[in-house]
DNA sequence: CGTGAATGTGACTTCATGGTCACGTGTGCA
DNA sequence: TGCACACGTGACCATGAAGTCACATTCACG
């Protein structure tokens, strides 16, 4: 019936939680995540803070959640830009600028991260296992590069921190109804933070050599 | 009791509300400015709640503090940067590096920063107007790079907004009991996100020429 | 000593907010 | 038509934390 055009109970359900982990998202992004209370969000969608309940067991839940969906999405941007990218470098850049923009339009900001201390019990330590993976994929990415030539040498820990710390620092200063279009700001945020991995010419002629120069032309 | 915080009589009150700011940032720097209820800072003092109004007004007033405190820690270290360093790099560079190392060694580590939207009234607009006053000297000494030819040609604002992000994303990760020590944390992450103003060669010889090339050799 | 100011305390109030529950309503199905 | 179930609601409870207050204690000083 309907040829399946009509949601069916299950799927309106996890339409109607995915709706509330935005709202959240969205909230918590601005108020951070003790500031948003469950009112606030029920009342962004129109709806009881005891409706939330049939969908969320719990404020800790749903913290959770609105981490994990951040996190889904860096996940899904960090697969684009490996798929598109050349480098060790472009892959982080195409990664890092498409999670920014997501973030932007998806999540509002994506200030969630700057808070992850408040999650208590099992959610924390599944929040941190997710992190870690997450940046344990970029460490990756970075040796990956000091590998082709594609960035400088230095410690992948380190320069992972400093790239994610560009990033989410975001969340402290860009305003959604300024000037600036959420792609403008991810490319020059993502342009001059991967500058840092840049290796200088010199840096990267001693690479070459290092690799046997074979892939010079 | 008061964590042996008492020398004068006099500057007694002064000393024991910079004891309890201290502690509050310490506490507020690990567990955020919700998360850090006034009993555990009393607690950690050794003294009741109670006493604590006797030197605070409110908790708002306590965070405020808490804040005036990191960004004097920020402004004192600039000082620093701009009576050392010779180019806007090199300010820039000794002014985050200090920086770091002493927010470090003081507070804990500069959380507080990355939950200034609890504030609420007339707090919140002193402690922004503070902010902005730091970030625009930031900006001056960015542009300042800019004209000596130590920093590429890009919007400042951008450039100083990453430059913070990576500083204070060090309240993410690190952990003081590690086995890191400050300055040697301080200097690799300053030394990277820092590499990200350096102009490449190319970039530096039009410079030069644009100048007038009357500083080179 | 004696006195008043300063300081610290425990016990209290107040309030916001997370979480629960009994009930009314609409909807699909036999 | 009527049943069962999902859904949403307003009212409610529990709790943790901010903030207050009367009182005890200590200290400076005449």
């Amino acid at each position: 019936m309907w040829a399946d055009a009509i949601p069916g109970r299950d799927e309106q359900q996890a339409l109607k939680r995915k709706a509330i982990v935005r709202a959240a998202a969205r909230l918590m992004s601005r108020r951070g995540s003790h500031g948003a209370t469950l009112d606030d969000v029920a009342d962004r969608l129109g709806v009881s803070k005891a409706a939330l309940y049939r969908y969320v067991s719990n404020k800790n839940d749903l913290i959770l959640a609105c981490h994990e969906e951040a996190l889904a999405i860096a996940e899904r941007c960090l697969d684009h830009g490996e798929e598109k990218g050349a480098t060790g470098l472009e892959k982080i850049r195409l990664g890092l600028r498409s999670y920014l923009v997501e973030m932007i339009r998806e999540l509002g900001v994506p200030a969630l991260i700057l808070e992850e201390n408040v999650l208590q019990g099992d959610a924390a330590e599944r929040n941190y296992a997710n992190r870690d993976t997450y940046e344990q994929r970029m460490r990756r990415l970075v040796a990956e590069g000091q590998r082709d030539g594609s960035i400088v040498q230095s410690e992948p820990k380190i320069a992972v921190f400093m790239l994610l710390g560009s990033i989410h620092w975001l969340a402290k200063w860009y305003c959604p109804d300024g000037d600036w279009q959420p792609e403008q700001v991810a490319d020059a945020i993502v342009e001059l933070a991967t500058r840092a991995l840049e290796p200088s010419p010199a840096e990267r002629l001693s690479a070459e050599l290092h690799a046997g120069a074979g892939t010079g032309p």
